[in-house]
DNA sequence: GCCGATTTGTCCGTATGTATC
DNA sequence: CGATACATACGGACAAATCGG
């Protein structure tokens, strides 16, 4: 929704790296020549400059200038990265996806989801269990604990479409930011009927826990994802800071 | 290094945050309060607090203020996350790291090496394999290609010890940004030798494979890190952004 | 609902520092 | 050494969202 122009000039400049107009290794024009060319202060574009080092798609080098560091990804298999719904991602990979929902509940808070969730005690919750496939083939299953009253009118027929698109779209909620913690775990008995794993094969899942926070700062989701190794993939940029 | 205002202001936040002197959900002084504490100008402020929400410190709320969004983590295993060497992340966690050099051999990259790396064919390199112990635990084998011509001077016993310490410190070397995928992936001979890994208990690793880019715009390293999946941990905070 | 005060978001122009060539 | 390029910092202006009266 950003239409800021930082925003525009970013996505101008990441499109033309992504067509090749800035080849791997080659050099931006410099920032003063942008500004010309954008018609803009150079704050304005810094901060286009800026989005692009944190998506791993230009560096900068003071004195030299901003070089294209992007490599067009081999999109064999499925990746994610940043905070996206699978229907997003689904798309993103040019795939069709799919969701079934398991489990569909209220429930409240006890010592044990609390301890696992980071939700109070008594809090009042959605419990689903959805599974989700890819081009037919089960891939992941979602155990999403949703905070009630950040998320009324939850309904299964929701959760089998987008539940992002619900909250973005119809309770206009802003997503901000996600906590996310990646873990190799043991196969369950839920995971090997619905996956269809032979535990011979792989006796691990790819296991995703995040907690998800609004725009007004509230904890609204947890959810544990379990991923079908063979087909888990996780992209990621990350930028050195200097230790100390 | 940086000595820069902003990452003054920064890191004095952070450091309050930790402390507790701004509990969670709690609201940081306003932009205009800081800019007096501080005594220097909002962009500078601005740009501190940017820092904290890439950190997943905190939250900012357009006509509300900064939240803090900061939970102490539970430090019970060992977890990685941005840019860091074994010899880092294990001090940042209060543990004991050693490394053994398993091999240390000079290759020339082929088709098969080329594929996995992504350095051109014939690139002279460094491979090495190295076992990297926590508190006398063998946790993670590493298979390092670094690019001889940006690392030179090499040794097994800069290896045993820290390669990032003898970039950083010896070469000068500023290391950038890194780009990394996590798999999951089956077990190997080696990995089972070494690690002391049942399969009939784990058959799978966590994997991570990066390439490494210094302030050249130079790839000089590529690894794979195989990680032992009881101990593997890995923390990430994702920033939505709106789709499309 | 309106209005004004507060707070963050965007954008501009300028000046100075630092690294590269 | 000077020219170029990015990094840091300042101050000001207006927009957009929020909140209280």
């Amino acid at each position: 929704m950003p239409k800021s122009k930082y925003h525009t000039i970013y996505k101008d400049l990441k499109s033309k790296i992504e067509i090749g107009d800035y080849a791997y290794q080659e050099l931006l024009p410099s920032e003063h020549t942008l500004v010309q060319t954008y018609d803009c202060s150079r704050n304005t574009v810094r901060r286009a400059i800026q989005e692009l080092v944190k998506d791993g798609y230009v560096q900068t080098m003071q004195g030299k200038g901003v070089r294209c560091i992007f490599l067009p990804a081999e999109q064999a298999s499925y990746t994610i990265g940043g905070i996206e719904s699978f229907r997003e991602s689904s798309i993103r990979n040019h795939r069709n996806g799919t969701t079934k929902v398991l489990c569909f509940v209220e429930i409240t808070a006890d010592e044990k989801i609390t301890k696992r969730t980071g939700f109070p005690v008594g809090t009042e919750l959605y419990y689903l269990q959805r599974l989700h496939y890819l081009d037919g083939i089960p891939l992941i299953i979602n155990h999403n604990y949703f905070l009630k009253s950040a998320v009324p009118g939850l309904t299964p027929e929701i959760a089998k479409q987008s539940i992002y698109e619900y909250l973005e779209d119809t309770l206009h909620m802003t997503i901000v930011n996600s906590k996310r913690i990646m873990t190799v775990e043991k196969i369950t008995q839920i995971d090997e009927k619905y996956l269809h794993i032979n535990a011979d094969d792989y006796n691990c899942m790819a296991v995703i826990s995040s907690q998800t926070f609004n725009s007004d700062g509230v904890m609204f989701e947890f959810t544990q994802s379990r991923h079908r190794p063979d087909y888990f993939r996780f992209q990621d940029n990350a930028v050195r800071k200097a230790p100390k």
